[in-house]
DNA sequence: AACATTTACGTAAACGATTAAATAAATATT
DNA sequence: AATATTTATTTAATCGTTTACGTAAATGTT
């Protein structure tokens, strides 16, 4: 590989020169830029990122750490913030943490030991270890789509609880009664929040919440299945479900379907997240939709703000979403 | 941040001392070895990677261009690439191409200039350009999903036209004789290959081929959807359609659903990838399994395989696929 | 003409690790 | 007992940049 010294030499001029009409950090008058900018062409010279990083202080990476690449909602989250990283110079490196704390913790200690300039993490669950880990090293983190309840820390998310209770709402003006719900997992917020809303919204209406119409899921299509065979089996199936997520909204789908209901004849359903295939499902599908573009582009640049200046409070954006009504919900007969 | 220095300081002892009973790479005894650990960990001492690396010349990250991490395909093959390579100690930066050469060749330098140790390439197009770039910086690179006609490179793949006629096949086998092709970007191997494989399929067995069967998609479900109007609008509407891919046939399901056509029993349809939601998706989906999770391993195993041996012979693995029967195909009434 | 300032660039010390070569002490060999 | 070998560790060069500081030539000022 040729480095910044054979182009000085080829150039006859300094590495430092080289240096400084490649970062145009002083000025070089056009006669010994010419020459410069002509041998590192000559002899196809790229700048080793790594030696630059190390002297800089700087690597221009930032680390991702999202439970499971592999669900569209986070996908397109991720899509987002490589997007808007890369306009920014950053190129990111991606980790699965499978929402298993111990390989947050593993990849958080790489990620420092890589020297990335700031985190985006979507948390695994409520360990506030990552979190001092994180603190301690210094690096600029923001939470996206959770926080933890403890920690003090930047955040971009939307209001769970509301929306929770804006999905439930429009199965109740719709005239449904028995109503379910597919939670996440508990020991997540969002999943937490969003049960939260649905069993205000329930309260607000003067319908009882029942308890066997609450099942836990597991934000995949596999535990809206089983949790939908679940309510299927009780002596009064509901007739309308808010499932925690989108995905597992096709689970229900799935389950109710093969039992012979029709969605929505048969059962209403509002999902959550308004992934992009959830206008392709069929039926399309009710959902709440999360600005997942904007939510990744606001980490970025609070991840970036953060990272220039010294800000020394915590900033927690508040992203709006809304009920996007298709084909999966309709008025009780 | 604390250095080795400070470790070697504070344990008293050398950096060379601390550099090796961090790696293991000479006896210490196990008396300053306890010394040693005892000083990392009181000073809360982590390794700077990127100090390492240009010592080494050895970043220990693997550059990943793909088009989309947003298809579920890509997602699932980026998964599992992502988890081989932290089994192997490798991180990953993931790169979104966009299918666009330019931004392939933006990601491709950049990643050089990154000193990444590989790149797993996803290709954008035939662009021996950008292969000249890599081949001339001398990082091992392997292929996956598509090769590129012209070069010689280590590559991951399938066989894109027997799997394209395996699927053809099964609707002639269902009775079909009106099967419609829904291709993807043109460009790409094996949206090329996979309809010759349907040509061949219809060849075989005495089926006319019909230029207006064949519509190109863009591998996304609104590509689908799209195509599968205009197979709508002629006068002999398809009875079974080979969508080329799994995100196209969604929006095949979509727009035959929205005209009033029910799966399977007006169109018979199979897709290409057997993504996971195509379980869950209504009607399952009959498909193609492409083995993302053995491709993306294999992707690493080689391309590790290159990184360490110096091979200079290029190895391509063809993996075997399957077809998967699910409920949106049937025999024609 | 003498001195001060500006201009354009070079010199060399970092950054934080790894590692070949050197070294001092301990043990083995004759 | 003198020398050779082994053992455990240190010294210092190195990876490829950036950048504070230094410097020679050119220009400006009196």
């Amino acid at each position: 590989m040729t480095t910044i010294k054979d182009v000085a030499k080829h150039a006859q001029v300094s590495t430092a020169t080289v240096s400084h009409v490649i970062n145009g950090t002083r000025f070089v008058t056009d006669e010994t830029k010419n020459k410069v900018l002509l041998s590192m062409e000559a002899l196809n010279y790229k700048p080793n990122a790594v030696a630059r990083s190390l002297r800089k202080k700087e690597s221009m990476i930032i680390g991702l750490v999202i439970p499971d690449n592999t669900n569209p909602y986070f996908a397109e989250m991720a899509w987002s913030i490589e997007l808007a990283s890369r306009n920014k110079g950053y190129s990111i490196i991606l980790c699965n943490s499978d929402g298993d704390i111990q390989k947050e913790t593993f990849y958080i200690n790489l990620l420092i030991e890589k020297q990335v300039d700031g985190v985006i993490l979507v948390s695994a669950g409520e360990s506030t270890e990552n979190f001092r880990i994180l603190q301690e090293s210094e690096i600029p983190t923001v939470m996206v789509d959770r926080d933890s309840p403890n920690v003090n820390t930047d955040s971009v998310q939307i209001d769970n609880a509301v929306c929770g209770e804006i999905a439930t709402s429009h199965l109740i003006s719709m005239g449904h009664k028995r109503i379910a719900c597919i939670t996440g997992p508990r020991e997540v917020t969002p999943s937490y929040d969003r049960l939260k809303g649905y069993q205000k919204a329930l309260k607000k209406n003067d319908i009882r919440v029942d308890e066997n119409y609450i099942v836990k899921g597991d934000f995949k299509p596999h535990g809206g299945y089983l949790a939908a065979k679940k309510l299927l089996q009780l002596e009064n199936p509901p007739t309308a479900i808010f499932a925690c997520n989108d995905l597992m909204a096709y689970g229900v789908i799935h389950a109710f379907t093969e039992a012979e209901y029709s969605i929505p004849q048969d059962l209403s359903l509002v999902g959550f997240d308004d992934i992009y295939l959830s206008t392709y499902v069929n039926p399309p599908l009710t959902t709440i939709r999360q600005p997942r573009i904007e939510m990744g582009r606001e980490a970025v640049n609070s991840l970036i703000k953060r990272m220039k200046n010294n800000v020394h409070f915590s900033r927690s954006i508040l992203l709006s979403a809304e009920l996007i009504v298709r084909s999966s919900t309709m008025r009780l007969r």
